[in-house]
DNA sequence: ATTTGTGAATCGGTTCACAGCG
DNA sequence: CGCTGTGAACCGATTCACAAAT
């Protein structure tokens, strides 16, 4: 966006505050000061001015922030005020429990395409999505104007299936598999091993010892 | 464990080094350089030396790494080498989708207790577990042994159950609600807030013009 | 009086470049 | 000669402290 480059953990944080200042929002307050909102989001309150001030000044000193403006600018910052597209990959178990995750379409994430290789499952609806064949991939994603990619499959099949994802103009791959993708550079991928977290659980608890 | 603090990103990637090089030990390699490990893992060989140099020396200049005795001490430093018992709260989709991921138990993780608040589900088995209520949850926690809490509850409930579970002994919890959870400082915890993912994701595509 | 916005200092992780060793 | 181990330089994020604004 700006001339300054965004840190990722800035970007996550903004992401935190935005379902806070949601909550203020239906509760009906209109003014929310930085303190209140590290408060909330666990953080200090100087990390929260400076999180926003990367892109701009949406206080008033002495007072806050209005509640309403802070957060119109935070789903245009994040690009939440429209609707994305979503294609999800495996509907096994995982990815079933993500179609149905109501927390996806209450910022606007759409999944409007579902596929899996199980003929078994192929036609059947998946909430309101039919899953589909994998035949005719590349075509959807260009058709359904699709831009983010979950992959719920084996890691043995993720590789070769994000391949097809990049090659199909998909712009960005949420991967749950423990598979490390490779994909070039301008497609947008974030990790989700979950095992990987409780190996990280596990160390610490190996190391309490601090 | 040493004098050292080791940040948590490594520890993270040594995660993930694990999967590699069980990998090659199921297909016989013996011996795999840094470079290697780096270009399974997307990273660069110093990364991988300067992870494994926080814990010791375990390869021969050279040659490389011995993979079945850098594979076992990883597990050592991640304190893999042993079986953990792990609570899982909530046996909706997600909880139920966790309860049944191979990934866990793959590398010692033994969800021995599921509890959820529905009657209807109290008493049916998920998996090899039967899902209890949550009457007695601290009492479980001790005589179980159980060192890791997953919560896949709603968010609003999520921080009652987190206070319990603090208080009942627990040593680390992977928290999959959208809560921002407060917990006291020598509790080990990790937050997997997949919407907030999809924000970030959301965020770079809105702002792909670098 | 109070709270934001922000340059400057600090801290910590990454990268580099090469010494050390087989 | 090849690859590891590692101090040092670099870079970027966090924290600090205070000026600016109402």
């Amino acid at each position: 966006l700006r001339e300054k480059k965004i840190p990722e953990a800035t970007v996550m944080r903004l992401a935190i505050y935005t379902r806070y200042l949601k909550q203020l929002l239906d509760e009906g307050i209109d003014t929310v000061s930085s303190s209140e909102i590290a408060e909330a989001a666990d953080v200090d309150a100087a990390k929260v001015r400076k999180d926003l001030d990367y892109f701009g000044e949406f206080g008033t000193r002495g007072v806050g922030y209005k509640v309403d403006e802070l957060y119109g600018h935070l789903l245009k910052i994040l690009g939440l005020h429209r609707i994305r597209n979503v294609i999800l990959l495996g509907a096994g178990r995982l990815g079933s429990a993500l179609a149905l995750y109501p927390g996806f379409a209450d910022w606007g994430f759409r999944i409007n395409t579902i596929i899996d290789v199980d003929p078994q499952k192929i036609g059947k609806p998946l909430g309101k999505v039919v899953i589909e064949g994998l035949e005719g991939l590349e075509r959807k994603i260009g058709e359904r104007d699709i831009e983010i990619a979950i992959i719920s499959v084996p890691g043995c099949e993720a590789q070769g299936l994000a391949d097809r994802l990049v090659a199909a103009g998909i712009k960005a791959i949420l991967n749950f598999s423990p598979q490390v993708l490779k994909v070039p550079e301008k497609i947008v991928l974030k990790n989700f091993d979950m095992s990987a977290y409780l190996k990280l659980l596990s160390f610490h608890l190996s190391n309490k010892s601090d």
